[in-house]
DNA sequence: TCTATTGACATACGCGGCGTATGTATGTGA
DNA sequence: TCACATACATACGCCGCGTATGTCAATAGA
């Protein structure tokens, strides 16, 4: 028997109580997941849950924080990867888009979370995912790529953009294809934050 | 006493149910709803609610749809006052910011319903809402003024990022000024959408 | 080293909510 | 008017959450 640390165990307890719940909220959904179960599957009992958690709502908090920050760690992975920043912003959208296919990212973090913990930005004090989002706007911005549009805004609208992209294309019968056509408007949306010659006006044909 | 047709009672029931429900669901959300407590709002019991809508999921079925329409009615007629199809899809895209403002949309047809019916599109075999940007996307870019991206696709991304901007205003402090914020990205976002000279690429720097 | 106290869990209980089975009354067709 | 269907109301059981309580191991102090 290797000598442990409490800490440790305590650690090892948590993690297994989220992990057991990342897989039972993921595949019942948060509402139909027991926490008997769940808990039992974990080697445990609702009194772990309860006393490392509080109740089920915070569960489903860590959950998610825990999802979050992995999404956000793919995402600025991803981005730093483009060849500059405009095309690193562009590349972050798409990750999402893909990232939130995954049955884990779309039950839990993009319908259960908002459905039972409200709006994302109450989460933890902030949302990882847009905070990178957000970042990369503000450096584009600075850089003149982009309009001077509310940096908040436009992360706000691209993310949720690319969120009704990932829940339309999980839905849909041929992935693939629909995956495809998503991406597409999404640059061509993302392109309409681009600062353009003085010359051209943002809308056509204004009256008088 | 007036004499009334036994369809006319049942009909007074569903829509006293639904109205009910519309409350309950607004104010505690679908989860925390009772059945019991709704439907003594309404002077009935559980007997009529599961006699017409079969269970609960279908109670908010029958919610969602009843409000869907609501919401497309007024996008519609508020699209059709613009000058232009253009400007219609941007004032629809406007009006559903606003109108997911209220608690009823927000919390049932954006939150709950997502998360216990699933995907919108599922939702009775169209999204009314929805429906209504496809047929504007489809009417811009038959006329040139959008490019050409998939309808769907974009309908849908416009809408998502609508939807977002809503979920964000609701949960700021200062209401007015984030929705102000939130309307300016929308309409730079959505400009992105629009056919521009050839000469322009949509998208700048590219590498070699 | 022995003890006291804290903390990490397990167990036990009650309440409330959903769904269903059953009962009842009113309206409709022959 | 009689049989039947329909629109509800009532009654019951099961399950799940939250909390109160119990237990055991680990650390702290003397």
């Amino acid at each position: 028997m290797v000598a442990r640390r409490r800490s440790e165990m305590m650690e090892e307890t948590r993690a297994r109580l989220i992990h057991a719940a990342r897989k039972a909220f993921a595949e019942k959904g948060y509402a139909a997941a027991s926490m008997d179960d769940l808990t039992a599957e974990a080697g445990l009992t609702r009194g772990a849950l309860y006393h490392h958690f509080g109740d089920k709502r915070g569960l489903l908090l860590a959950v998610v924080n825990q999802i979050d920050a992995e999404m956000a760690t793919r995402a600025r992975a991803i981005g730093s990867l483009a060849d500059n920043d405009w095309e690193g912003l562009l590349a972050e959208g798409v990750a999402y888009i893909e990232m939130a296919l995954e049955p884990e990212v779309q039950r839990i973090v993009l319908l259960d979370g908002p459905a039972f913990l409200g709006d994302p930005s109450n989460w933890t004090s902030q949302n990882s995912c847009l905070q990178a989002t957000w970042q990369k706007v503000e450096a584009l911005t600075a850089q003149g790529i982009i309009k001077h549009v509310d940096a908040e805004a436009a992360a706000r609208l691209l993310n949720g953009a690319a969120l009704n992209a990932a829940l339309w294309i999980a839905a849909s019968d041929d992935q693939q294809d629909v995956l495809v056509k998503a991406i597409e408007a999404f640059r061509c949306l993302a392109g309409g934050l681009m600062e353009v010659p003085a010359s051209l006006p943002a809308s056509p044909s204004r009256r008088s």
